[in-house]
DNA sequence: GTTGAGCGTT
């Protein structure tokens, strides 16, 4: 089982994989994405992770409001794209 | 070489 997290207000020279590592010591990280224009191929500045079920609440109290690369990040259970 | 509220693709 896993649950998606929405991650926002993210640097734009934020990665996936620093996502992963950022949430990786706080609990299951099954994958991490940032979200990149369709048409520039920019970071949005936002993006998703998916951690296990158990964890998600943890992982939104303690990376909510938390600092990635200097910056503020929010972190919220992301509304389901998909039943 | 820019921007800053907002919820994504196979």
């Amino acid at each position: 089982m896993a649950k998606t997290l929405y991650v926002g207000n993210l640097p734009w020279n934020t990665t996936d994989t620093a996502l992963a590592d950022a949430f990786s010591p706080h609990g299951s990280v099954i994958s991490s994405r940032i979200i990149t224009d369709k048409e520039t191929g920019r970071s949005r500045g936002f993006g998703f992770v998916e951690v296990e079920d158990a964890d998600a609440e943890k992982m939104v109290e303690a990376m909510n409001g938390s600092q990635i690369a200097g910056r503020q990040i929010v972190v919220n259970e992301a509304k389901p794209r998909q039943d």
